[in-house]
DNA sequence: TTGTATGCGTTATCAG
DNA sequence: CTGATAACGCATACAA
């Protein structure tokens, strides 16, 4: 158990070899005769031989590292998406290093330089907001990028998301057809892409119901389960009837606050959720919800970073994946 | 905007310096004259200069990277304590590589593998199970490791937990005060230390109340939601009417299934749940919870492994963080 | 099929 | 205070 490193050559010293083969047998290339092999793979074993990716890295240059920069791991949101980047990551043989960036501009800079400098051989980003100072960052990179959840205006960037326009006018749809008058939207800030999206839609929706657009019913939400509480006597004071909440946390606060108070959930307020995240199945009584494809649009981000890293061939960068409605007990 | 890589001897033909000068002012060692060392930055400005730490962590053994392996970040639980851990790393500069498990041995001893030849300067260690076989790969392992969550019965790897006996204790009792004779406990596997430790705690209450122990009222839970729900009947069937989830979905699950079925709670069905997740508040009722400084035992296990790493002198390594129960509406 | 030699971009030792 | 120069552990082009 003295254990100085043992290297490469030292496996080469006692298989009798000399260390480029055993860098051939270690890296699996087939030109290397089965008897040889053995006494490499012998070799191994007997000194407990691991390979230092460092090294590895430094000489080609690969890390087998992807860099995930999410605003916190602690909502189930992006947890959802960041496991479908690992399990994928994992199949391909990456490792994910994993930085929160509470979607401040500064800490977003700084990890992704520190990324950068630590070679990582792609980049996957999710964050509400993409200031424009990161966009260009991920733009120069010369490191793959892919976006999750978010959306790079000139789609220069690849990305993989959810078309936020067709979720909010069907989730409107659905409440003006329940006879709704007056449904409030509550979505992320208006700077982002994602959310002037949702906004279309909603206004789409209502047109086609012959229902006045009142910028009043349109709310910031901010992720937080406080706010969806603090919203709740705002909402009934207005004359609110129903309302579509981007952010699930907000969802459940608002459906707490409402429930607390005496107001029948869905008779007299109905609410749907945005992200589908588990939290939505579990309160009571559980709620309708846009879902959305969590863990696949992890996934499928991360496969299309192997194939950016890789310079596979791709058609097309700027990927949307489906998503539906599901009704359950928060709405009529 | 062609860039090869630029290197440290760039920057050190551009300031007219060797490089060893440039490694001096990028590390901060004080031995440089103030006039070069800006002539240095200078260079570093002009060329976009960013050290590479792959090369770095070849020559200096250190890469400022820590391995966090758990079973699923999905889970709030481990999420919050995940957060706790990043914000000390990135204080300290470290960043974090995040693996899942799914709690499976062989991928907990793929992750293991993996971390130890990236060179990783420390692990933090989440599973609920320490397999015996991991055990020993953490404790061979020359690399300091801290387990957070998880109890090593030998004691021999440092780890941060709370007192699983004494909360297990607390809750049985605060139940038992308020007039309950059948009192669940559900908890996991019981080949976890952890579990029991919780076991004699609420062992230990039973007696001290003159309640006698049920074996039949102890389950062994899988931390799903479902399962939860699941339990509501064989609960309601054996005449229980209370109990103590060790889980928080779980618990959540639970509390969802009885109030489907029109059970009161807390007035008919008490709950404590056992790690005061953020869910535990999105519920109706908010569900009284054992409260698990979930964020700060990531971060004292951070905290700790950081003087591991540097070998700095650690009196204690069995630190315990305090709990306590959070009374909410799920219990009278 | 195998071996030799060189480079990857730093850190660190040792002179000066 | 500064500059050569030797590691660090491996991949890989080039020879053999």
């Amino acid at each position: 158990m003295v254990e100085s490193t043992t290297t490469i050559y030292d496996v080469a010293r006692v298989a009798g070899v000399s260390m480029a083969t055993v860098s051939r047998v270690v890296n699996g290339n087939a030109n290397v005769k089965e008897k040889t092999r053995q006494k490499v793979l012998d070799a191994i074993a007997e000194l407990d031989y691991r390979p230092n990716a460092v090294a590895r890295g430094l000489a080609s240059k690969r890390t087998t590292t992807v860099g995930v920069i999410l605003p916190t791991i602690t909502s189930t949101y992006f947890a959802a998406i960041a496991r479908g980047v690992d399990d994928i990551a994992s199949m391909y043989k990456y490792n994910m290093i994993l930085a929160n960036s509470d979607n401040d501009v500064e800490k977003e800079e700084k990890v992704l330089e520190t990324f950068l400098s630590k070679q990582v051989d792609g980049i996957v980003y999710m964050g509400s907001t993409l200031d424009e100072k990161v966009r260009l960052a991920l733009k120069n990179a010369r490191t793959p990028v892919v976006l999750v959840g978010t959306i790079d205006g000139d789609k220069e960037l690849a990305s993989v998301n959810i078309d936020y326009h067709l979720s909010a006018y069907q989730a409107t749809t659905k409440l003006v057809n329940s006879g709704n008058k007056k449904i409030a939207y509550i979505m992320g800030s208006l700077k982002d892409a994602e959310n002037t999206e949702r906004m279309v839609g909603y206004q789409e929706a209502l047109i086609e119901a012959g229902i006045e657009f009142d910028e009043g019913l349109v709310f910031e939400g901010n992720y937080s389960y406080e706010q969806g509480r603090a919203l709740a006597e705002r909402l009934l004071e207005k004359g609110v009837t129903a309302a579509v909440v981007a952010q699930d946390t907000t969802a459940v606060g608002l459906l707490s606050a409402l429930m607390e108070k005496g107001i029948n959930v869905p008779e007299d307020f109905e609410i749907i959720a945005g992200a589908n995240s588990p939290i939505t199945q579990y309160t009571y009584p559980r709620m309708t919800s846009v879902n959305q494809p969590l863990y696949d649009l992890g996934a499928v981000a991360m496969r299309l970073l192997t194939k950016l890293m890789l310079k596979e061939e791709v058609d097309e960068n700027q990927l949307v994946l489906d998503h539906e409605i599901i009704s359950r007990h928060s709405t009529k």
